[in-house]
RNA sequence: GCUGGAAUCGUCUAGUGGCAAUGACAAGAGACUGUAAAUCUCUCGGCUUCGGCCUUCGUAGGUUCGAGUCCUACUUCCAGCA
């Protein structure tokens, strides 16, 4: 089991610690979208420097290019890219149900690359073999996401979820037992299973299957539900009751009703397993709320989407540099910020390589952004910690969505 | 100097008798939440009570119900020949 630390708790909120192979979370933690191993427009050694802890990349991008076979090859994700930090996959489901003509059955999903058009299957247990080969920490279970936001819809989703989830579970401990035979011999009585951190090279197996990842890699559970908060409920309790190692919660596109759903669903979720809310961070409304019902982890293409696009996060909200009345404004794009953009550079000189469409314009921006959402959660964790979390909330949101 | 060719909304450009006039760029603004997104959308002669009205295709005339489009002259530019 993923070893996951508790050390304050303020109603359902809690400040804790996800120890993976590859290193500490400090929780409540925003973690980098990384959908093809990359963090768009950044090195790693940039989200380093702005504290990002942790980054997720997407299942179904790796499957499509460069294929999972070649980063267990590279030795894993966290080695292939040099992350060397915790990593997250998501199961690629999410994507595929957004792909025109998907063929969907009990038994998984039929699409096509939107690269090439080639024909591709998924399906739970191909699914869960996918991010053992890609090897991140935590692996997200490949969930249905509802074609609709009818509440058939919903409930249909949701249960075959919930069938899914079972297989998912079945084919990652499956996947978790002959890894830990192949590299731990078979357990002992009373010694945990978890291995201690080694270095991240690929072994070569002597079993069938031709290789094997050394380290443990860990499983969450997708709660489903949309916005109808008893199929929430019946989702969070048929997860909870799963061998998994941590939640995700899925099939969140607005702030709306969020922090009532998170209530609902956080508290039947166990507590001592962490809670990743899905695609969630791009408002930093969503984090609060978010952080505020027990969410432990966040993820979210919108800080370096925004920042390709040139809309940059600052306290006082978002704002587009592009727009012509920062041609001649000299100062910092946000004054008390200590990112490598802000401490160096000015809102005149952002807006004039946005204009000139040169490729730093979407690094700095991108590592503002970065920075900013990743800065605002670490807020939220100390903020937790010494008890001050409404009243840096009150003083954050009033300040940001002012008019 | 002669002979061709060309002048269109910031720029380049489409247009060969019914046109406020094509497309691209530039410019102005907006959107973006488990990334088919360095993407997408809107505006882009002026006024408007949103039905229109006015002014526009180098300049000045002309032909025609009607001209960016045809004719004449002029101006400027390009090419070739002197």
């Amino acid at each position: 089991m993923l070893k996951f630390d508790i050390h304050h708790r303020q109603g359902l909120a809690r400040v804790g610690i996800i120890h993976t192979p590859h290193g500490d979370i400090k929780t409540p933690a925003f973690v980098g979208a990384a959908t093809r191993a990359v963090v768009k427009a950044l090195t790693m050694q940039e989200m380093n420097d702005l504290g990002s802890q942790a980054i997720l990349a997407n299942t179904y991008h790796l499957i499509l290019r460069p294929g999972t076979d070649l980063i267990e090859e590279a030795g894993g994700l966290a080695t292939f890219n040099s992350w060397h930090k915790p990593t997250f996959t998501d199961s690629g489901g999410f994507q595929i149900f957004s792909l025109p003509n998907v063929k969907i059955t009990e038994e998984g999903v039929k699409f096509k690359s939107h690269i090439d058009g080639r024909n591709f299957e998924m399906t739970p247990e191909s699914s869960m073999q996918a991010q053992w080969a890609i090897g991140a920490d935590i692996h997200i279970a490949f969930d249905h996401l509802a074609k609709s936001e009818s509440r058939a819809d919903m409930e249909e989703a949701m249960h075959r979820t919930h069938r899914w989830l079972d297989r998912c579970v079945d084919e990652h401990l499956r996947l978790e037992d002959r890894r830990s035979m192949l590299f731990e011999g078979p357990p002992e009585a009373g010694k945990p299973r978890m291995s201690a951190p080694r270095p991240w090279r690929r072994a070569e197996a002597t079993q069938p299957e031709k290789s094997m990842l050394v380290y443990p890699q860990y499983l969450y559970a997708v709660v489903q539900g949309g916005t109808f908060n008893d199929l929430r409920a019946e989702s969070a309790k048929y997860c909870a009751a799963k061998p998994v190692d941590g939640f995700g919660i899925g099939g969140v596109f607005t702030a709306d009703g969020m922090g009532e759903m998170l209530q609902t669903v956080n508290a039947i979720l166990p507590e001592d397993k962490p809670r990743h809310l899905l695609g969630m961070g791009q408002e930093p409304l969503d984090l609060f709320i978010g952080a505020e019902f027990g969410c432990d982890t966040f993820d979210c293409v919108g800080p370096t989407r925004m920042a390709r696009n040139g809309s940059l996060y600052t306290k006082d909200g978002r704002i587009n540099i592009k727009n012509a009345k920062y041609t001649r404004d000299f100062t910092p794009l946000m004054p008390d910020c200590d990112c490598e953009c802000c401490k160096n550079y000015t809102r005149a000189y952002l807006h004039h390589l946005f204009k000139t469409d040169e490729i730093t314009a979407k690094v700095l921006a991108s590592i503002h952004n970065e920075h900013f959402i990743v800065r605002t959660v670490d807020h939220i964790r100390a903020a937790l910690q010494d008890g001050s979390f409404q009243d840096y909330k009150q003083s954050f949101l009033s300040r940001y969505y002012q008019k």
